[in-house]
DNA sequence: GTTACATATTCATAAATTGGAATATATGCA
DNA sequence: TGCATATATTCCAATTTATGAATATGTAAC
């Protein structure tokens, strides 16, 4: 087990959280990592709390980080310990039966504007489901052409 | 899935807390199931918290309640879904590698204090850790001979 | 340098969780 | 009936968690 994964019982305790585990399903269906303004778009909720939920993932030892200029894409981590291959099995079955296949389509779709397989937009690059993202407005513009 | 856990996340959130996951592996150690006096004297916690969390894992859809007398067993309830089983294998993966063997030891113990395969005594037939079930001495008595 | 922008963090607050203590409920037995 | 006892529940305080809002950080481009 990773040194980082102090406690066991904080791996299911990452898992715990609707939004934390539907993260999980969009890392497991994108094994070279997606950055978070991907995953912001693919389940439409609010950067800063995507990117608080990654940090407790990335806590619980189920996820890595890598930066690559001012994108920094998370990828679930490489399985070290038998305990990682049945989390992973177990949340490639959440995928499997749940509607958190809605999210990986979207993600999906939001890949497809990568440009040589890497991301080169922000935020907000699919529309917004209706008044999920309520409150601040600075994460929606336009589309940006590079 | 069975009906009782509305919310996938809560199968995970069950077992994210520590005296929940040393449950359930004690859980997986007895098929058959365990009663709530036995489970107290294993993880050596006070009877209502080991009550009130056996409530929250039974809420999951994790565990089955069956009622002999004035006992009541617990037991990990029958895979009825694929996620139950990767579940279940997880748990089977964390009882082999972690400190929950103790927990376990103590089980077995306890168990073979049982006449014709049942419970027949109450809470705190084993001799308490130090200090660690502070504050209402209700539960600590001496061994009854039936 | 400045600006743009992807991501992280801080702050404040509401909601949920935890656990001890005390009490209630339910069952078996005399 | 009344008592013993295995388990559940209620009450309450402390702690943790979740999230919006605002702000900070870090990198690239100019």
């Amino acid at each position: 087990m990773h040194a980082v994964a102090r406690d066991v019982a904080d791996l299911f305790a990452a898992l715990g959280d609707r939004i934390r585990l539907r993260l999980a399903c969009c890392l497991l269906a994108v094994p070279t990592g997606a950055c978070v303004c991907e995953l912001v778009d693919a389940l439409d909720v609010s950067q800063p709390n995507i990117s608080r939920h990654l940090k407790v993932l990335k806590a619980a030892g189920l996820v890595d980080e890598r930066r690559e200029g001012r994108w920094i894409y998370y990828r679930l981590r490489q399985p070290d310990h038998p305990l990682l291959d049945g989390i992973r099995s177990c949340i490639a079955t959440v995928c499997s039966c749940t509607d958190v296949q809605e999210d990986v389509r979207r993600l999906r779709t939001r890949l497809d504007l990568r440009r040589d397989g890497k991301c080169v937009f922000g935020t907000a690059m699919m529309p917004s489901r209706s008044g999920r993202r309520k409150g601040s407005e600075r994460y929606v513009r336009l589309p940006l052409v590079h």
